[in-house]
DNA sequence: CACTGTGAATTCCTTCACAGCG
DNA sequence: CGCTGTGAAGGAATTCACAGTG
């Protein structure tokens, strides 16, 4: 669905009304039937004949997505990959909103980045009366399980994982990981 | 596989000898069955009743992602993103080698980012001769897919895409392609 | 005896084809 | 008439169960 998010906002920014799922389909590179089932499994936004409303779909996809409401992020680590990824202007697209940067670091720690200061890493049990849901930990692999374990205690429910480790945490908080490495280590296999 | 990779050159490390399906199936988080079908796919490397030997084992899955050979690799775009993942350690595991980076910025170009130097976009062309088969593309959106063009005609096979869009690129080109933000906007739903 | 390798059963996901509606 | 929504067919990937082996 965030793939289908992300056409349907870049067509709303063109301008276009109605989309079929045939174009939906050149555009993010699938099949038209793959589309219409993954759209009509949360309902049918679809009008026969037409296609789909441009804006009102992308909302709905939103609501879905719970992206209709504005989620506060909290960003663990500030280093180059955290810095990086700080100032990446993708996460507007999808409403993310970057509400507090943490780190261990001193010389790091009261300067900006992107607009937002880095605070200390013993501060990271704030999260709870911020109500920041949402965490991005962009530590080294040996730091993660810990600022896991703190982010989880101060009630983060979901976390984008950015090192290459297993993080072990309770059934109600939703980990999503990304290893570059891994990923580029499945090229050479291709070529 | 890779995932695999990773957790055997961890084993490895900690010098363990052998490994069981079920014990590695805790490490990567599956269930030993399939660890047991997706090792068998490539071929017989465990002894029964024992389990499977480590580095004979690691050795072979680096040979069947053509790993076990140093893979040079260029990095296009040294902005953030791109100076975070030149710095990034993970890649060493994989027996990459970072061989060239490119940018635009005059400003950057002639400086040295983790002791490589940065050269002109402009000798993007020089990956043919120097044998160079991967790159991670770290640019703009707006730029990447001229990029990704220049790298093919270069005689590039294998390309890490970072910038949130879909590369057009003829079939014996491989795309790997992570949106950071797209991943996290699957997070909110779950919550 | 413990653990691998693998056919068979199951489940899941994708593709197809078309009925139904604007 | 065009395109969605969907049941039914087909295919792929997981899971299971157990035979086979060091």
């Amino acid at each position: 669905m965030p793939r289908y998010l992300m056409a349907f906002s870049l067509l709303e920014r063109q301008g276009q009304s109605f989309v079929s799922s045939s174009q939906l389909a050149q555009q993010v590179h699938l099949n038209s039937p793959q589309i219409r089932k993954d759209l009509s499994y949360f309902g049918a936004f679809g009008t026969r004949g037409v296609g789909y409303p441009v804006a009102p779909t992308g909302e709905q996809i939103r609501e879905i997505l719970k992206l209709d409401i504005r989620q506060k992020a909290a960003l663990v680590g500030a280093g180059r990959l955290g810095t990086a990824i700080a100032s990446y202007p993708g996460f507007r697209v999808f409403g993310f909103d970057l509400a507090a940067i943490f780190d261990n670091s001193a010389s790091k720690i009261g300067k900006k980045i992107a607009g937002i200061p880095v605070e200390s890493i013993t501060r990271i049990g704030s999260v709870k009366t911020r109500r920041i849901h949402l965490a991005i930990l962009a530590v080294p692999i040996d730091a993660a399980q810990t600022c896991a374990d703190s982010l989880i205690q101060a009630g983060i429910r979901g976390i984008l994982n950015l090192s290459p480790c297993w993080l072990k945490v309770p059934k109600r908080v939703k980990v999503v990981s990304i290893d570059i490495a891994m990923e580029l280590g499945a090229l050479p296999y291709y070529l």
